[in-house]
DNA sequence: ATGAAAGCGCTAACAT
DNA sequence: ATGTTAGCGCTTTCAT
């Protein structure tokens, strides 16, 4: 008894035709008549035949795969990454493959050798490879990048200028003079524009920014970081996401310092949690979800135009994603002091008298 | 000028050998001599061989990849599963394919298939199929369960009876005689073994227990839900996952009615997030990513185990994980009243006072 | 529109 | 220990 799993061969047989006519039959359907291709779909359905994936990227070199690589699974920006991502490759049929690089350039170097050929393009996301690593993966293979501006590779963007720009304006509204800033990752592209954008405000709004950092992208680093931000005497902290931002949050709690009556904090990506975090996070909200549907959408629109004479777009337009101002309860006015007053008259009153104030709220 | 990467017949030509013998270096150094078997690594690395993973599953029939179910990305509680499975498989070598079922037993047959041939085993975790179906993807390929328990699949379970033996008990023993469960989906079997665990207590320790649901395992179901219990006038809920603990949590502020003074909260899981909402989440702490890690490596078990002759084997022990409660904020003791009162006596008197009472804590 | 034939890059008997 | 020889199941020219 023949228990393998039938082949074109088996219903090529079965339908008096020659293998490559069934071939044709579920590959290119329009080249074979109307009449035997009905009959080779009808007969190959009843004999539940399935055609093999493995088999068919061998000649083709197409697996209708994808790989995303994340630099850290644990981290659950990366869930509405991968949600999207995994919902638009699932939309075109193609599967998808998850790898964790687990922060290093080094293992996402392995992840990509090990996986080229085996996948027909890839999503590095947050990539921590240098420029010249990524430009050579682009030269082997399709490759879209997402948190990255590195020429020429195509790539998604959450700019967060617009939304930096609002919450500096929302905290400066409220009476906030000096304000740290919570710096991520050394390489991070988004951080280094936050940076600058909240630096240029700073001058025009007459603001004190000081940045700490570069911080692990942690609950645990925001913690850490809470108790500089009060040794440096702010009164509000802007973060570079909502992770360190909720570690703020839990720091200050646990000092007993009061958000937002003694400090406002600012995240940023509004993640799972950060509205029913307590307080709630006013924070940057970003598209996280869009844009991994968007990197993958991007990348499949590389593989479409992937015939064999039309040259690769040597220089794509990036994807640029803004993001928006999220108030929730984490912001409020500047602790009882004059609007207009300036942050250096203040500093030595405010040490030590956290705890006391914590309680008035 | 040969742009094309080398395969093994360049490195054989180049070595002067044969191309099983460079196949063999690679898949069985043990069987190359050492003399050789470094020519060959050496002049391969130096031309930039890398395997080709398709063409080497096709003849073989092992892809050396996984393939992860799960009903929905979304839920956080599959983060850690993920998180775990991905380990696993990387620790192995082994590559991981990531799938949404989006909640239906079609959608995870359809993926099943397309999938089959193309993974080397699956894991299905929270499947949503029938036992009868499971049945049939077992016949045909290497699978395992997650959070079911379909003899003879192998599965991992997350069994909470002890966990929610402590947890009832610990309400019991601070006084409250009347419990609210929310329920999870229908055919969960946790939901199932959790709600049959807290009658066999209630009648043990003399609690009423009243159960709401089925529920889709969501903040917006706990947050309508809250509102049910709070009309069943229990003074504490247990839930059956922490996602309907924290949109209790979140209705029941938004209500005014304090947690723990009213009403405590139990949920289950401890995922990302319960132990930054508020109050912070008193929970049944499931080892969620062990679990996802138990799976692949009980998988790969199967898979080693998979020799031509040895048979499989026809019913494997589950793995069962236990959970243990963790205890935060929201559970305290049940609203001033003796300890031993009848919950028949107090029912009509506790409607309404929710927002009196709330200020009070 | 369909058939014949040659691989895709590798593995796996079977020889030697 | 290494070479020979068939394929794995499919796609893809090239014929007809």
């Amino acid at each position: 008894m023949s228990e393998r799993t039938p082949t074109i061969h088996d219903v090529a047989a079965r339908c008096g035709v020659n293998a490559s006519t069934v071939s044709r039959a579920f590959s290119r359907p329009e080249r074979v008549s109307p009449a035997t291709r009905d009959r080779i779909h009808a007969i190959a359905a009843e004999m539940g035949y399935r055609p093999n994936a493995i088999a068919r990227a061998l000649p083709s070199g197409r697996t209708r795969t994808l790989g995303l690589l994340v630099p850290d699974i644990t981290n659950p920006f990366f869930l509405d990454l991968i949600r999207g991502a995994e919902r638009a490759a699932a939309a075109a049929g193609y599967t998808l493959v998850l790898a964790d690089t687990e922060e290093t350039s080094q293992q996402e170097t392995t992840v990509v050798e090990r996986l080229t050929g085996a996948v027909d393009g890839f999503v590095l996301a947050s990539s921590r490879a240098s420029d010249q690593r990524l430009r050579e993966v682009h030269a082997k293979t399709r490759v879209v990048v997402v948190n990255r501006r590195v020429r020429p590779l195509p790539g998604v963007l959450i700019d967060s200028a617009l939304g930096t720009r609002q919450a500096a304006e929302h905290l400066a509204s409220l009476g906030h003079r000096r304000i740290a800033y919570l710096a991520g990752p050394r390489a991070s592209w988004s951080d280094a524009r936050r940076w600058r954008t909240l630096q240029a405000l700073a001058r025009h709004r007459d603001l004190e920014v000081v940045r700490i950092g570069p911080l692990a992208p942690t609950v645990e680093a925001g913690k850490a970081a809470a108790d500089s931000a009060v040794l440096d005497d702010v009164t509000a902290v802007v973060t570079f996401n909502d992770l360190l931002a909720i570690g703020v949050l839990r720091r200050l709690r646990d000092r007993g310092i009061d958000v937002p009556g003694q400090i406002s904090v600012v995240g940023c990506d509004d993640i799972f949690g950060a509205d029913f975090c307590h307080p709630s996070l006013t924070t940057l909200a970003a598209p996280i979800e869009s844009a991994g549907r968007s990197a993958v959408d991007l990348l499949l629109g590389l593989l479409g135009y992937d015939g064999p004479d039309r040259p690769r777009p040597d220089d794509t337009e990036d994807v640029v994603l803004p993001t928006s101002l999220t108030i929730r309860e984490s912001t409020g006015p500047a602790p009882g002091r004059a609007r207009g007053r300036s942050p250096r008259q203040r500093a030595a009153t405010d040490r030590g008298t956290a705890k006391a104030v914590g309680a008035s709220r």
